[in-house]
DNA sequence: CAGTGGTCTAGACCACACT
DNA sequence: GTGTGGTCTAGACCACTGC
């Protein structure tokens, strides 16, 4: 490893327009993406130290640091000083619901304390078109679909649809998804080796359709915030697509830019 | 400074529970944001090279680059190997409308080319109290209030309120609102040096007022979605509050989680 | 060519956590 | 005290830009 190695040589003539010339610390971090992806170190456990991995790939500790450091900035690995560094995980108290942009209007901000789940429904299904081609599956393709309301503090104020790729998440129940405590990413992790990484959103003010409105308790003539979400593990491969229906009138959805 | 200084140094006993160590490239990075406050370098300016600013401070280039490379993982500067350190602006190709997320369903992605401005108001008043709150005004102080409509391949599809602090934005006209070709937050810097930063946006469905889907040209039983912004400058100063209604049918709110 | 940011190294020392 | 990540330095060399 001691040749920086400007990625693949050019062999002769044309082909490869850029040499795309490859830092070391670039190759390292992959390196230990592979470890992260292979499931070598789990969600929330500690991996090697700076030195003994800059041992193990024969560079220095400064190069390790520094691939590290883009791991972490990507939320990958969380570094804890006087510790060492760790799998990053949905189950941190820190970074609990990471994803879930939506917050009380006022008061006591973590009101919510624990949101209340109902599963409405819990399916295996061959997958639609729309939701094959998110997934990245072949329609037909088994997905599971599940279906939920979440409450806080009594009052149904999210309606969400999710789909999950079927071979990835065999087995899974609505007893499961209902009974865990916790975030429901950090028992995909837990259960099903699965860590969502990044996500994408699509968000809209739409109506609600009559059933929805039913199971939200609300007017139809209500607007609701449809948000649209796919949700990606390592080497942004899709395994999540979720289509939810947020309650705004006491919640809003907050988003900071920079 | 080669004392790294454990910041203020406590004097004899209580008072400071944390003595809060600064380390120096943060102390560095503080000096650095001292001059992109006071404009001594304006935006799309080169700052002095990494060099130049170890010998001023009396640190080692690794130090500077450190401070540097936080400024631009905060947008504040953008750096070009071979060229230099640039103070960021908002006119920059790359950059432009950075805060703007609303974005085509489909279709050719830029299809926005140039966006439309209808400028309807551009008035100063006195602050009202919720207003003069978000800008950490006085009530009672002017503030600018400038109400437009963004038209995007000719249809009417934001309708904005924008209110800005009056002595900020001394002699701001509707002429100049609309005439200004590019990013609004860019002709800010150019005409006020006033440089925004970041921003927080809370988001919610909501229904039309009768005069505003006048405007928008659509039914008032169309969901919008109410975006309300602030902007903040340097040290997380209040420069302006927008509350914009944005049309969804045609296009979506994107938001990248990670 | 000289000047800029970008990478890599090696070594010293500091702050923090555990034991 | 030992081991971890965090800071700081000094120097070498690479990649890119523009003269």
């Amino acid at each position: 490893m001691s040749t920086p190695s400007t990625s693949a040589s050019d062999p002769a003539g044309a082909s490869t327009p850029t040499p795309a010339f490859s830092p070391l610390y670039q190759q390292i971090k992959g390196l230990i993406l592979q470890g992260l992806e292979a499931g070598e170190w789990r969600p929330g456990e500690l991996i090697p130290s700076e030195m003994e991995l800059a041992a193990r790939f024969k560079v220095s500790q400064g190069t390790v640091r520094k691939a590290i450091d883009e791991l972490a900035s990507e939320n990958l690995v969380m570094r804890r000083q006087g510790k060492g560094t760790f799998v990053a995980t949905h189950a941190a108290q820190h970074v609990q619901y990471r994803f879930l942009k939506l917050h009380p209007d006022a008061g006591n901000q973590q009101g919510e304390g624990r949101a209340e789940r109902h599963i409405l429904e819990c399916r295996r299904l061959r997958a639609p078109a729309d939701i094959a081609r998110a997934l990245a599956l072949r329609s037909g393709d088994t997905v599971v679909h599940v279906r939920r309301v979440l409450l806080f503090a009594g009052t149904p104020t999210i309606l969400e649809d999710i789909w999950l790729p079927g071979h990835a998440f065999k087995g899974l129940t609505a007893e499961q998804m209902s009974s865990y405590q916790g975030p429901t990413y950090a028992m995909f992790e837990l259960d099903y080796g699965v860590r969502m990484v990044r996500a994408d959103e699509k968000i809209r003010a739409v109506l609600a359709q009559a059933e929805q409105a039913e199971v939200l308790r609300v007017s139809q003539t209500m607007p609701l915030l449809s948000v649209e979400r796919t949700a990606f593990t390592y080497n942004d491969v899709p395994m999540e697509l979720r289509r939810g229906l947020y309650r705004t009138d006491t919640h809003h959805y907050r988003n900071a830019l920079s």
